[in-house]
RNA sequence: GGUGUCAUAGCUCAGUUGGUAGAGCAAAGGACUGAAAAUCCUUGUGUCCCCGGUUCGAUUCCUGGUGACACCA
């Protein structure tokens, strides 16, 4: 099983730059890289600015032996892949990346795995075992009106009480049940074969107090580029003000502006802010999937890309 | 210039009939197997503006000062 190389770190740190100049190395001398992106916003269409998908990054400047300028282009899975304001979650990844994998060795390159959400990553560093759990009508109205209470203990029952969020609330203890309820009749049967592959791990450490200033910056640079008029696009094309605002962070408090339950200042200070607790929330998670198993090598992000590069290489 | 009100945590403020204080937000730490940019849990933070007085004891009451705000001139 090919080996992989990740790439993760918290938003705004330079993930993006790094695994495409490192993708680019894999062109020169061998049959090339590609990246697979572990970031569960960057997977909707129309969902650009506020996620920052920076897709000139991908287009990389080169210079050809004979001293030709040309553009490489670094291809990527994992972005654009579905519709704005619909649902898309860890077992949807999983599959998306095994294609991905697959399709990547039938070129035989190396298959790069970059981005942000830590439970994506760990779902495949870790192997999660998962089935193909349709949505159950009849049991959802069942549960529905039922306390959070009632639901744990209704869950309980099943015996696999083995994680606390899915009891943190009635939608998730129900979805939790739902799955429950599959795996008694069913058994683990459809469980997604993700093969369990080998990666090298690298994490991009960003001091706390220039990745909050690199936060700021960047939030108000969006802001200019036009990222609520992309917010106002998607509800004017027809997606629920509600599936946005789940969506978090910048399209959750851009709706609530544009709704006019923010205030134009009210939105900028308490999204700034949001940004800040979730790049926190991103460090917590990766410490926590160490503690489990995964093994990061952590990188000094302030150092220029080409240089991480170089530490990276070294290192495989 | 006069009168009045206020001054307490990083911010907005509550409070102590005199026994050195507490909320929200922010911050820090944590959890995490099907919306994870989600969802949830835990924890601090103090010359109570300054000088003096009364008092066993003052952040609290009193004099004076400083600053902010309001009204009057």
């Amino acid at each position: 099983m090919q080996p992989i190389i990740t790439i993760l770190g918290p938003t705004a740190c330079g993930k993006t730059a790094v695994a495409t100049r490192l993708a680019a190395r894999y062109f020169k001398g061998a049959s090339g890289a590609e990246i697979i992106s572990a970031d569960s916003r960057q997977v909707f269409r129309g969902m650009d600015i506020g996620t920052g998908k920076d897709l000139a990054d991908y287009d990389i400047a080169t210079t050809d032996s004979h001293g030709q300028r040309a553009t490489l282009h670094i291809p990527y899975h994992l972005i654009d892949i579905a519709e704005a304001g619909t649902k898309y979650s860890v077992f949807d990844f999983q599959r998306g990346f095994t294609r991905a994998y697959n399709n990547i060795l039938t070129r035989a390159r190396q298959p790069i795995l970059c981005g942000g959400t830590g439970l994506y990553i760990e779902s495949i560093l870790r192997g999660y075992q998962l089935a193909e759990v349709p949505v159950n009508p009849e049991l959802r109205q069942r549960l529905e009106g039922k306390t959070l209470e009632e639901l744990t203990r209704l869950l309980a029952t099943y015996k696999r009480l083995h994680n606390t969020t899915d009891v943190d609330t009635a939608r998730r203890a129900i979805r939790a049940i739902e799955i429950e309820e599959y795996y008694s009749r069913n058994g683990l049967g459809k469980t997604h074969d993700a093969p369990l592959v080998e990666s090298t791990t690298f994490g991009l450490d960003i001091p706390r107090e220039l990745r909050r200033e690199r936060i700021s910056q960047r939030l108000h640079r969006r802001l200019d580029e036009g990222m609520t008029d992309e917010v106002q696009r998607l509800l004017d094309s027809g997606v629920a003000p509600e599936a946005l605002i789940s969506y978090g962070l910048e399209y959750r408090y851009i709706t609530l502006y544009l709704t006019r339950q923010l205030t134009l200042d009210e939105m900028t200070r308490q999204l700034e802010t949001a940004i800040h607790q979730f790049a926190k929330r991103q460090m917590t998670y990766f410490r926590g999937m160490e503690r489990r198993g995964v093994d990061i090598q952590w990188i000094d992000a302030t150092q220029p890309t080409e240089e991480i590069v170089e530490q990276i290489i070294a290192q495989l």
